[in-house]
DNA sequence: CTGCAACAGTTGCGTTTGCAAGTGAATGAT
DNA sequence: ATCATTCACTTGCAAACGCAACTGTTGCAG
């Protein structure tokens, strides 16, 4: 059987994940100075950015298992960075929200990131650094919905979309 | 303080590192037909492109952790795949390389990875995807440096670079 | 030669992870 | 109204991870 050939530096998976993995090491040695971790970052980031969220949605947003983002968001609360609430009209619903001062940690490492990206990508073509984030948008969203997870609606409104779980109806 | 803005969506960074999160996820999963991890493939798949390999090169060309390299090696020469040989001239070296059996089960998931990547990236301006990727290897090349990682020479010989450690003397 | 520093790997250990099972709340069918 | 099902979240548990400490080897000053 002929094998279609494979060169791993040119297979975009592994590059990815690679380079994911590495960004993602080197980031947190920075984002340590704020004793952040980058679970946290990043639900700080999606909170600052989209309002308060159900567990769930920020699961999706964040690319956190729930299970993980449940304890993540304990040492959060533990911390002062967010409040647990329950929704007013969904008990078993729980909202996450900033405090005051999760939302002024949150903006700490900015300058970092902003800086951080920069030197990533100085020197490198504009044109081609806009359309890999095309690709990469692109790709990660064919992931997403394969992965079954749909992306939450921008509007932090309560009674709004991801209603389809992809998942059909299966038990035993 | 004026903060940059920072967009979530297009902080590469960010897009990059759920991404390959995601990929890897969905890969594994995959993977556990054949019985392996993604650890454990993509040392495979260094193993069949570039020869056998000491420990720390190979922890380089993975991005493996060398501990968790070791023990995953472990693994492997238990399940057959790899084998542990000590380097002729130089006994602190410890050389991998693939068995029969491990050169035999590193092709399997090759036509798998292939239609992996073609399902995300059809579709794709093809200039976008060239462009994504000499992106990626670019970036990718400078957080390899930036991380201290030297990348080891395409030639197996033994007595080859990787001989400056960018770490200063530091010891107690 | 001798002794110290750097290297290559391995192992210990605490933390993080991700799946699966468990809990309580809402939904829907009879 | 009742009961099974689904949903949102939490918790248990075992595997994976990464750092630091440790062992053995080599290189190099003096």
């Amino acid at each position: 059987m002929m094998t279609k050939k494979l060169t791993l530096d040119d297979h975009l998976p592994y590059l990815l994940n690679r380079a994911g993995n590495l960004v993602i090491q080197l980031f947190s040695r920075d984002l340590a100075q704020w004793g952040l971790t980058v679970p946290m970052w990043r639900i700080l980031a999606v909170l600052g950015e989209r309002g308060p969220q159900r567990l769930v949605d920020l699961a999706v947003l964040t690319s956190i298992d729930v299970s993980t983002l449940s304890r993540t968001i304990g040492s959060m609360v533990r911390r002062g960075f967010v409040t647990r609430g329950v929704a007013p009209d969904n008990r078993r619903e729980v909202v996450i929200s900033l405090t005051a001062e999760g939302r002024k940690i949150s903006t700490k490492p900015v300058p970092m990131a902003v800086r951080y990206e920069q030197s990533l990508t100085s020197g490198l073509s504009a044109k081609d650094l806009a359309a890999s984030k095309r690709v990469l948008k692109a790709v990660f969203e064919r992931l997403a919905t394969q992965a079954g997870r749909s992306i939450p609606d921008k509007t932090p409104s309560r009674k709004s979309a991801s209603r389809r779980s992809s998942k059909p109806p299966a038990r035993k």
